[in-house]
DNA sequence: TTAATATGATAGTTATTATCTATTAGTTGT
DNA sequence: ACAACTAATAGATAATAACTATCATATTAA
C-alpha cells in the first residue's frame, strides 16, 4: 500500500471525478485510474462506483475513506513533527568539559548559550579528558569541550580558541618584576602541577621537558584553585591558561617565551548525527565576545 | 513519504541493528539503509544515531517514531476494515421487485436470505420494471429482481429461473374440468387484464396477440390478487404466473399449450461494483428448495 | 437521429525508484 | 595484528509509477 494512492483516493472522493482529482494530485488521469484499480484489488473492495453519472463511494468505500483520511492526517502530524525538530542540537545535549576549562568558561557564557540555543537542554559534566572520549563513545556524552590531543584524531573536532600560557607567580617572586620570562628561567622556582589524569598537566610537563627544565612533584593539586592559593603564599610557581588569569591578589601572571598555547576545540563523535549542530555551536562560542574579551584582555 | 519506510524504521527501532532489521523486513541491507536515509532526508531529520556501538534513536527519532507507529498502526486497521468489509454486498442493499413477483417469492425466502448473507442489510421497494430502471441508472437502487424485457440488454443480468404462465379460472368455468387449455380456446372467456406499466400484462397482451386472441381491456387490475378474486366469482379469467398458484378457494389452474414462460432475472447495472456478490445471491436465490419446489409443485 | 462533448478505461512506452549483489570502510574482539 | 562484524557505497537490474495516445461509452445539443 502507498500514501500517495491514498491521496488518490481522497482526491477522487472529494471532487467526485477523475480528471479533477487527477489535476489536484500533478498526475494523469490514467495513472489515478491504475493506482486506484491496483490499491482496490489490493485491498479486496471496490472503492468507487463509476456506473453512475457521478462517480460515487461504494459503501465500503466511505467506511474505508474515514480511515484513510485517519492516516493521511496522522502522517501530516509526521511531517510537522519533523519540521519543527529539525532545529539543531533539539533535545537533551549532555556536554564533557575538563577541569582546567568548566570553571572559567562556563559562568560567563552559560546564561547567553541557554537563550541562544533556547531548543536545547544542556547538561554540563566536569570530567577529565579521558574519560570524557570514553563517556563520548557510550553515548554517554553528546559533546566534549576539551583541550586538542592526539587522540582525538578518532574524534570530530572544531576548533574554539586558542589560549597562552602564563606563569603565576608570587609578587614576592623576584621574577615578578618582569614582563615576561623565559621557561628556562623558571629552573630555580619550584614549578607546582596538577596531579594525574589533568591534560594540562601532561602538556605543561611535556614543554618542560622540551626546555629542560626540572620538574619537581613533591605537591601535585586538584585544581587551579589550590595552586594559585600555594602560588599566592609564595610556595612556587605554576602555569595557567590565559582564562584562569583572572587578578587574584597577591599573585603576578606573566606571559612566556616562546609562547606556550593549547587549543581548546569542541569534540564528538565522528559520525555524531547533528554535525550541523556542532559548527554552529562551536562557531557561537569561538565568537563570543566576552570570551574573546578573556582572551585578550592586558594583565597588569 | 512511502509506508514500507515507516516499517523499515520501526524495525530498526525494535532490533537496534539494520542486518536484522532487514531480514526481518525481507529486503536486503543497503536496501534499508538506502530507504531509511531517503527518508531522513526528506524529513529533514536523523533518525538514528550509527556512531555508537549499537545502533540508537536520536532524540528527535524517538518523537518520530511514536508518530510513526501510530500511522502503521492506523494503517494495519485500514487493511482490517477492508477485509471485513469484502464480503458481497456488504452493507445495505436496495433491491426492487416487481409486483407480479414480490408477494409470491420475497415471504418464504426473506427469512433465510437475511440469515445467508447476514453481513447485509437488504432493503426491498416494489416497484413496475420501468422505474426500477431508472432507479437503478440513479443509483437509487442497487438490484432488481424482475421479468428478463428487451431493455435489460443495457444491464447486467444473471437468470435465477423461469416459470410457466398457467390460466386461472374459475371451477364452475366450462373449460375448468380439462387438464390444459390452448391459448385460443381461452377466446370465449373475458380475460381479465393487469393495468399498465405491469410488465406482465405486456407480456400476456403480447402473446395473446399472436394467437389470434382478443383482449377485453373492460377491467384492469392493479393486482393478481383482485384479479383472482374477480375470477373466483367467475367474472373471468386471467393468466397467473406458476408462483403466485397457491390454492385458492374456487379457483383452478391450467396450464397453457404452447407453452407459455417468463424468465425472472435479477439485474443490476453493467458497471455495478459487486458484480460477483450479485452472481452469488442469484445463484443462492435460483437454488433454493423452497422456490424450485413453488415452481415445480403438481396443482390439483 | 447524428454530431459533439465528456469521462473513465486501456495499451504501450518511458522514467523513476526500489531492490539486489558485491565491495568498502570502519569497529570490535581475540 | 588479524578475523569477524556492521553499516555504507557503487553499480546493475527489476519493479512500478508515470506519461501520451487512444478507445468505449454515456451524455448533451443541434
Amino acid at each position: 500500500m502507498n500514501l500517495k494512492d491514498l491521496e488518490y483516493v481522497k482526491a477522487i472522493a472529494h471532487f467526485k471525478h477523475f480528471r479533477k482529482a487527477a489535476d489536484a494530485c500533478y498526475v494523469s488521469q490514467p495513472t489515478l485510474s491504475g493506482q486506484v484499480k491496483k490499491l482496490e484489488q489490493e485491498l479486496g473492495v471496490t472503492l468507487f462506483d463509476r456506473s453512475t453519472k457521478q462517480v460515487t463511494l461504494t459503501v465500503q468505500g466511505e467506511r474505508l475513506l474515514t480511515q484513510i483520511k485517519v492516516i493521511l492526517e496522522q502522517t501530516q502530524i509526521l511531517k510537522e513533527l519533523a519540521a519543527t525538530s529539525s532545529a539543531p542540537l533539539q533535545g537533551r545535549v549532555k556536554i564533557g568539559i575538563i577541569p582546567t576549562i568548566a570553571p572559567y568558561l562556563l559562568p560567563t557564557l552559560l546564561t547567553s548559550m541557554k537563550e541562544a540555543f533556547a531548543e536545547s537542554q544542556f547538561a554540563f559534566v566536569e570530567m577529565q579528558t579521558a574519560n570524557i572520549l570514553t563517556a563520548l563513545d557510550n553515548g554517554e556524552l553528546d559533546i566534549a569541550i576539551l583541550a586538542d590531543v592526539p587522540e582525538l584524531k578518532l574524534y570530530h573536532t572544531v576548533n574554539i580558541y586558542k589560549e597562552d600560557f602564563l606563569v603565576a607567580m608570587s609578587n614576592q617572586n623576584n621574577l615578578a618584576k618582569r614582563d615576561k620570562v623565559a621557561l628556562d628561567e623558571l629552573q630555580s622556582c619550584s614549578l607546582l602541577m596538577l596531579s594525574d589524569g589533568h591534560c594540562f598537566k601532561d602538556q605543561a610537563q611535556q614543554f618542560c621537558f622540551a626546555a629542560g627544565v626540572d620538574v619537581s612533584n613533591e605537591y601535585q593539586g586538584n585544581s587551579l584553585e589550590t595552586l594559585l592559593a600555594l602560588v599566592a603564599m609564595d610556595d612556587g610557581v605554576t602555569f595557567v591558561p590565559k582564562l584562569a588569569c583572572s587578578e587574584r591578589i597577591g599573585i603576578r601572571y606573566l606571559p612566556i617565551f616562546p609562547t606556550q598555547q593549547r587549543r581548546v576545540v569542541l569534540a564528538c563523535r565522528k559520525h555524531y548525527p547533528h554535525l550541523a549542530g556542532i559548527e554552529l555551536l562551536a562557531n557561537w562560542l569561538s565568537e563570543h565576545p566576552s570570551l574573546r574579551q578573556q582572551l585578550t584582555k592586558v594583565l597588569n
